[in-house]
RNA sequence: GGGCGCUUAGCUCAGUUGGCUAGAGCGACUCGUUUACACCGAGUAGGUCGGGGGUUCGAGCCCCUCAGCGCCCACCA
């Protein structure tokens, strides 16, 4: 006997006991599942930093990857959606940092093992609260095998890949000049740097015969040469001569250079090279070697002139580009002066100018990784989506550089390299010894028990480029041989390169196959004004806020309709409202059926007419539909598909019309397109559980249906649809 | 400087190999308290598909060109 319902869908009272009986009936788990789900499906969740509560753009991969999720289990696959978290190092290490500032404290106060256990009890806690507000959003992914970036598995694999590709000579230790932010103090890859336009001087200073013009006096400390244009007649004389400079604290010899790459339009033609600081100088120094003087490094890592600039040491990088200037003003040495508009590198994080700076790294040779990284794109053995930026992927990986994978940071995985002290005497023989995480006991080769750990921590993007493998417990586990390479990577396209290619080039390399099928890639979410969210905007849409009012289907639904791939998301709280009206409406809709059949007999051996049979092709149809689209990953037309079909359709048209047989005196009739109408009905709340789990699964639970089970495993109803291939 | 993309109703967007009287949601307007639902229903208005040119029997969709916007990459001091 069926109660009858509320009027409405009491979402913050149903949801949690719906999520509680998801979980309890094991089935997220694919090892749970029923035998009927047999091949495999994975999508590995992108682990959310442990260092924040969700934001809405989590909210969006989890509507698509739950969707996706769902669908496929209902489809019969063995579906497993592995969740992770992320220890996040750099990001969590500013996070935690500024929360020692707000208290008045520092780290540098404190022992490196007394911030690192600090900030993983910080992480644990974040674990904690952002497993539930997952929860809260519907999530069906596999809690029993939820792996944390520095699980000792993760971290097992970690060492051993680095170790691997250092024996493979795909690693190596160099000194170069490398992106180093001052504020943060240290190093990064290329992708962590971003260009901004900035308004500078440009100061011409005579220098001996010639004249040169720069935006950073402070370095002609560091000046180890002048270049010119080979045909720059000008200074034609001077190629392979040396000049003497007044650098204010000495009087210094310098050998012009003749390099093509100088441009003799700008500013005087003549440009002093300072290697140690500047990234063109270093390249230029590296092809004039032989001919010019080694890099000088004058420029700290505190950001601070050093002991080799004179009077100047001390003072900081601005304040002494002002006095460097003004000196060399009073001995008549600067020239002029120019307004100079151009772009500078700087820290994505801080905005801080980014401080080239010569330091030894570890870097991977990331050439002989992209062959087989494009092709696999490219014969189609991954599928990039949009198609756009599989081109963005193409053209990146063709002008891709080596990878510095040292930071100098606290919080994340210690890089697992000794240096032998006794065979290490000069900067240029260092010795090393690699291992798979323990400290060796000697040097092999001196036998020397006295080593040096590397005190530097993995870029966090070189473990989670192996996250797809050592997730699933790479090269023997069993959920390894059977679910990789996994089926689908969703993602951010803003993390592209950072993470998706590096997953692609580390897993090909360690494994031989793909890490995933096909990379679906979401985009930003904006507001309705088109506008990035953030705080400081004050338009950001809290998720989990936005669950406790209008219930986490309306805000999947809002995140998943109207928003094709390869463009930003947009959403608003009309849009999230209009949504929760559609729960509503499914819900009367249901409670209309209910209403009217609770004294018949239901269901009943079908003998049905023709208006019957045309609602019934009708929703073959629909139903054909909205698998088609989501077998074309079209979510956003598969959900509005779903969606106009049980508004517009099954409730406005389909349901009024059959009010006069359901109210008329004809019993038979009555019954047959009742039985027909909650067949349908039942039909229509599978087509739309992937999008909106809760509301559909909770209103099934109520149809009188015969064999029913948790919609969360009931069949797709396929239509005709084509088989996923 | 190089690359990628966008421009369709007031707003946010669909429109996949060229064949539609160009669609949806929200918004606007007009009616409407009928055995579910006002978090509702019935209906209406609203578009020279950025401009120009071309290919074609036929173009929102293909080609050329102009304009505007956005994103990514980038060592010219």
């Amino acid at each position: 006997m069926q109660k009858e319902l509320p009027k409405r869908f009491d979402h913050k009272k149903l949801e949690p006991l719906i999520y509680k009986e998801w979980e309890k009936s094991g089935y997220f788990n694919p090892d749970k599942l029923p035998a009927r789900h047999k091949e495999p499906f994975c999508i590995l969740m992108p682990p959310p930093n442990a260092n924040d509560p969700l934001h809405i753009g989590h909210a969006l991969f989890v509507s698509l990857e739950d969707t996706m999720t769902r669908y496929a289990r209902m489809r019969g696959k063995k579906a497993l959606w592995l969740p992770g978290m992320d220890h996040a190092g750099f990001e969590t290490q500013i996070v935690y940092e500024k929360k020692l500032q707000k208290q008045g404290r520092s780290r540098l106060e404190m022992s490196r093992e007394e911030f690192y256990k600090e900030v993983w009890d910080y992480t644990q806690k974040n674990r904690d609260t952002v497993r539930n507000q997952l929860k809260k959003l519907g999530s069906s992914c596999d809690w029993s095998r939820e792996t944390f970036t520095l699980d000792a598995k993760i971290i097992k694999t970690v060492y051993k890949t680095f170790k691997d590709m250092h024996g493979a000579g795909l690693i190596y230790r160099d000194e170069r000049l490398i992106n180093y932010c001052v504020k943060h103090q240290t190093a990064f890859s290329e992708l962590e740097i971003k260009h901004k336009e900035q308004d500078d001087t440009l100061y011409f200073i005579k220098y001996g015969p010639v004249e040169v013009a720069t935006v950073r006096p402070e370095t002609i400390f560091g000046d180890t040469a002048v270049a010119v244009n080979p045909n720059d007649k000008r200074y034609k004389k001077y190629i392979g001569k040396e000049i003497e400079a007044d650098l204010i604290i000495e009087k210094r010899k310098l050998r012009v250079v003749a390099d093509k790459e100088v441009d003799p339009k700008f500013g005087t033609g003549a440009l002093k090279i300072t290697p140690a600081h500047d990234a063109a100088d270093y390249e230029m120094w590296l092809r004039h070697k032989k001919d010019i003087g080694a890099p000088i490094q004058t420029i700290g890592k505190d950001g601070r002139l050093n002991e080799k600039t004179g009077k100047y040491k001390g003072m900081k990088i601005l304040e002494a580009r002002e006095a460097v200037a003004y000196d060399l003003q009073k001995r008549g040495l600067l020239k002029k002066t120019e307004a100079y508009k151009h772009a500078v590198s700087v820290c994505y994080k801080c905005e801080n100018t980014i401080e080239p700076m010569l330091m030894k790294q570890w870097f991977v040779d990331i050439k002989p990784l992209t062959s087989p990284a494009v092709d696999a794109v490219k014969k189609g053995k991954i599928k990039i989506m949009p198609p756009s930026q599989r081109k963005v992927y193409l053209h990146w990986m063709l002008n891709i550089k080596d990878w510095n994978i040292s930071r100098q940071n606290w919080w994340g995985i210690e890089i697992p390299a000794w240096k032998c002290v006794s065979c290490t005497s000069t900067n240029e023989n260092e010795k090393w010894i690699i291992t798979d995480g323990e400290k060796p006991e000697k040097c092999p080769e001196c036998e020397n028990t006295k080593l040096e750990r590397d005190p530097d921590v993995f870029d966090t993007w070189f473990s989670s480029g192996q996250w797809p493998f050592a997730t699933l417990d790479w090269p023997k586990g069993k959920d390894f041989k059977t679910f990789y390479p996994t089926d689908i990577m969703e993602t951010g396209y803003d993390i592209l390169f950072f993470w998706v290619a590096r997953q692609i080039m580390l897993g090909l390399y360690k494994t031989g196959k793909v890490p995933f099928k096909t990379v679906y890639l979401h985009g930003l979410v904006r507001d309705k004004d088109r506008q990035k969210m953030s705080k400081s905007k004050g338009n950001v849409i809290d998720p989990l806020g936005t669950v406790e009012e209008y219930g986490a289907d309306a805000l999947r639904m809002a995140l998943i309709v109207g928003n094709s791939i390869g463009k930003d998301p947009v959403i608003s709280e009309e849009k999230i409202r209009g949504y929760r009206n559609f729960s509503t409406k499914l819900w009367n809709v249901t409670r209309f059926l209910l209403l009217n059949s609770k004294d018949n007999k239901l269901p009943l051996s079908p003998e049905y007419d023709a208006t019957d049979k045309k609602i019934l092709a009708e929703f073959d149809k629909t139903a054909k539909k909205v698998t088609d689209f989501i077998e074309k990953y079209e979510y956003w037309n598969a959900a509005e598909t779903a969606y106009h079909y049980a508004w517009h359709t099954f409730a406005d048209k389909v349901l009024e019309n059959s009010k006069s047989v359901i109210t008329g005196e004809n019993e038979k009739n009555k019954i047959t397109r009742l039985s027909m109408l909650i067949h349908v009905w039942g039909q229509t709340l599978k087509i739309l559980h992937p999008f909106a789990p809760f509301v559909t699964e909770e209103l099934y639970g109520h149809l009188p249906l015969k064999n029913k089970k948790l919609l969360l495993v009931e069949e797709w109803p396929s239509g005709n649809a084509k088989k996923n291939k």
